[in-house]
DNA sequence: GCAAAAGTGTTCTGGATACACCCATGA
DNA sequence: TCATGGGTGTATCCAGAACACTTTTGC
């Protein structure tokens, strides 16, 4: 103990980035250079400097490892740190973000980070045989949870597209997070106050052309969680 | 930075300890004897040791401050850390989680705690001119709104009664905890599935004596956050 | 014309809301 | 017998589920 009457113990940020790519869930994680868990996949985290916030931390491991410096939708998930043995150099506690982005916003990794980072399927992470690093697959699998929980109630959704999308896609979309099929005609009725039709059509195959929507910016659904959009 | 690579940052957890009296939604709140902040009221808190669980920590900080030791409801709410200042001794990050007992519960103090440690109503220290520690204030106004959320989705109502209870009383906790007025009819029906009549009678006054309830076990409600039981 | 997927209107239904009423007690 | 609060049934409304159908394209 210091003299503030507090025992120091390293904080860390592990930042959970979803996306959706061929109609899957997929997640970002990184392939670890050092032990422990050496070789084994783990989600992306920083290290929370002295002068700095939670929220600027993530912000700062989303930086280092995608290059994206634009605003994000962020979310904090829940902090962890029950199992004191979680990391064999000592005790650490660790803060979980999540994110959602468009596949697109992600091309040319313009990471300072030379460490090997990639989309994997959140389904395969979870899977029983699957191995990752520390107790990264009870986070991942908490932040999938939320997901869904979040996707019935807010617009999280969203999120995962780009400005201009179709009903079709936004169905999908819906689909992937919920976990489940949706019928049409009632989906298109429950979002249809969340979108606005651009005019646009978008040719996809040797079938009718869809019509291109923007999402309407004047929802007031009450989120439930804290979030934060970072600036 | 130590050899790990990390800042040691000091973590505290807050507490927040819910309970209903004189129909009033209350909190268990200290009166600082130090600066910062002394004179002032604020949430009880501990730091975290080396070797201990946030949860423990929690538990730890429950039982310093009440001397309660048996097992209840224990959520984990979310963690501040944004504002690097709001410790002047330095860097502090809190995690705060959430309990809610009933008001018998807590009896004769038999905590270790010399401080002054009671339940204050929460709508005066929301009050605009109360002025409370740190960002405990907005700490407890989250803690509020989760209650209220999670009291529409789940059975969390029922930590804040004892074992036996009337409908009318189940109802008064819903109000309060919702922050609004229901009809007592269709309260009872979103109920009933939840509540075991136990066949004895409870008079209250001039009027017809109310039926006594238990909280049936077979509840599979979901819950949207993570919660723990600490025993 | 036909397959394929986009797009839309109508019915059904279960849960929440609103309303109306009866019951048991003390004074 | 009356005031008070406990207790219960029925009608109504609305959102979501289910169903049925039309439209537009490429081949």
């Amino acid at each position: 103990m210091d003299k503030s009457g507090h025992d120091k113990i390293a904080v860390a940020v592990d930042f959970l980035l979803f996306t959706i790519e061929d109609d899957r869930l997929k997640i970002l994680m990184v392939r670890r250079e050092q032990e422990p868990f050496q070789g084994l996949l783990a989600l992306p985290g920083v290290a929370v400097a002295q002068e700095e916030t939670l929220a600027h931390a993530a912000r700062r491991c989303l930086e280092e490892e995608t290059g994206i410096t634009e605003p994000i939708y962020l979310e904090q998930l829940y902090t962890w740190g029950d199992d004191c043995r979680r990391d064999p150099r000592g005790r650490v506690i660790s803060v979980s973000y999540m994110a959602l982005i468009p596949r697109e916003k992600l091309t040319e990794k313009s990471g300072k980070r030379v460490t090997e980072v990639f989309f994997a399927e959140v389904d395969q992470l979870l899977a029983p045989e699957s191995q990752l690093s520390f107790d990264h697959k009870e986070i991942i699998a908490y932040g999938r949870e939320r997901i869904r929980n979040k996707t019935a109630y807010t617009d999280i959704a969203f999120h995962i597209l780009p400005e201009e999308f179709t009903l079709p896609q936004l169905q999908k979309v819906y689909e992937i997070l919920l976990g489940k099929e949706l019928y049409k005609a009632n989906f298109r009725k429950s979002i249809q106050d969340m979108v606005a039709d651009t005019g646009k059509l978008r040719k996809e195959g040797a079938h009718r052309p869809s019509k291109v929507y923007v999402r309407k910016s004047s929802l007031k659904k009450q989120m439930i969680e804290r979030e934060e959009i970072v600036l």
